[in-house]
DNA sequence: TATGAATGAGCGTTCATTCAT
DNA sequence: TATGAATGAACGCTCATTCAT
């Protein structure tokens, strides 16, 4: 019982200090945030910090870790409909809503910016986005079988070029001072079933 | 005389800095980057550099601004083109191999998290972006006039998707372990001609 | 009798702390070790500890304290031999093989350093030293008297200098990386027997 | 010119460092005192002494390198001295006199206990000790050579011998709290005399 | 104009000690 | 009594920037 307690306040300081680094380093980048800023955003010392995260690298890639939800809810859409093309060009504005979210974007952009560097983190984003890329691909091949999907795709090229878009539409509405409008969205739908239905 | 000699070897003695510190922050990122670095990099004394930049931050700013040449690069090609869609398609391999390029991505991004907290990085980032999407909205109206670009296209919403595109190549390739292969380049050509091509 | 119990496993808490520490100590320094290692390696926790020692310094100085057994032995022994300088150069080779070990030099020079700066270590030192002094005068008087050793000594010079070497050989097996060699035993006693032994 | 200027410029602020870090850890001991303290004592700002060395550790080694005149001025004395066992009882007033200088001492002492963890310094006591040794074992075979010297002696061991009595002489003198007075340093002249004269 | 020594605030991190449970 | 989470000051060290030369 006390055990579980422990636990449970482990993994919610965790948390806790997790979600408000998330936040420092959407706001000021990740170098530019100190830890002190971690602490008092979380509201704890930096002693106290140290007893959940060894480093400021130990608290970036557990952040890094954090923002792979994302990616699972995208994966689980993909797995419950029954025509992908139409499944991902319904669910496309809202995809295009997380991926415009401000501190989202900001968040993986700086995670990308250390991806280069770190190869704990490097390591982390491949094995995201290799589940993310054999997920679609395995959707695409289904929908070739089906007939929802045009049979003269390169399926992992498509698939390449779809999270590519996907990447783009982060690091443009992040860098640009509004996120793509509604009329930009149906382009991307249209472009998604342009691609993938069948001729 | 004298004055013209000067200005020049300021021109240049700027340019030597601005490239060296390209390089270190492509090498370790802007932030992990120290002032001490880049004078080591182009062989001058911290007080020199000083005469030339005020600031860290000014340093950014100008490696940033001498970064939008591969716009201009690309701009100059679409003016150039008869058929924007051949045009781009053909030149597509070579563009994606710029934005590929490790440094030149992994440049991109530190800009990228850098416009999102710094007023004159996203004006500077905002303005070049808006030549560029002028320059290729201009040549895509061209081309519907021509009949060489599909009528039916929300011009706007197609270069945010075909920019999107090319930013999120940038994004992958510094990311992952290795640039897109030439089967992918082939689906992004695909893609392009799909997309833009009259049906 | 429930208080004798208490008093000790207080007693026995204390000692299980102290040994511990003067493990840690031996190993890394007294100022090169923690709280937490003392406690990790008594087994015990940080608030534990603080019930049977007030302070860092507390721990120190019984560490100190208990460590003056090595002269109590010595002691008992000249006490209890019939000739002074042969019960001592017979003792001499067991001497130096405590005082060459590496774990108790270590001790002892962290505690000399240590004694330089705190009085209270330095007054416990002292009250030791004066302890081990008085107990060799008293012998080598008697000696003296008995015909075992050399009456023209300066008694009080003398146990100094036995003293010192007791000492140098403490500091020296520490810092080098290997112990006096059986040779070398033997030209101490053989020094301690000329300097000691009547003419 | 200008070089010449900078090397001596360069070599007084490192001598001017290491003799203010001497002075702190004399005094407080190695590993209580801080960067800032030395700074403080030798005048200059945490960003400059970094300037001249790399680390504490660094400046802690740098210290231990400059406690090696003592032992040149011995060797020195030992080589002009026509009869080593008359010139080793001559000198040995100020021999102990040195020996037992408060800071020399204490520094002696914090260079010992770092001795047994640091095997940079390690090194530098083992070479500066090989060196003093070497030194004493000439002149004493010389010696025995010459005459001067009891032949019967096992020389290394001798050596040992009043080696450990000089380190013992630097321990006890730092943490009792009086130097040997003259009676003591008669014995040990005393001691050297009957230990290293022929019979 | 160029140099590089100097500054000092601020960084990531540690640790003796306290105290709610 | 025992625990171990929490504190916060202080540590060793870095670096953008300045300025005497």
């Amino acid at each position: 019982m006390a055990r579980t307690l422990d636990q449970n306040l482990h993994k919610r300081r965790k948390t806790q200090i997790i979600s408000a680094a998330a936040k420092c380093f959407a706001k000021k980048g990740i170098h530019q945030t100190s830890m002190q800023e971690i602490c008092d955003a979380a509201n704890i010392s930096a002693g106290a910090l140290y007893r959940y995260f060894a480093s400021k690298d130990a608290v970036i890639l557990a952040m890094a870790e954090s923002e792979k939800n994302a990616n699972e809810q995208l994966i689980t859409h993909l797995d419950n409909s029954v025509d992908v093309v139409e499944g991902l060009c319904q669910a496309l504005p809202s995809i295009i809503a997380i991926l415009s979210n401000r501190e989202y974007g900001r968040l993986a952009i700086e995670i990308s910016a250390e991806t280069s560097r770190n190869p704990a983190m490097a390591e982390l984003f491949q094995s995201n986005d290799t589940q993310l890329q054999t997920a679609m691909i395995k959707a695409l091949k289904a929908g070739q079988k089906q007939g929802t999907v045009n049979k003269d795709l390169n399926v992992k090229g498509a698939v390449y070029v779809i999270l590519a878009m996907f990447d783009g539409i982060t690091l443009r509405s992040t860098s640009l001072a509004s996120p793509p409008k509604e009329k930009t969205v149906k382009s991307f739908v249209y472009f998604v079933r342009r691609f993938l239905a069948p001729v």
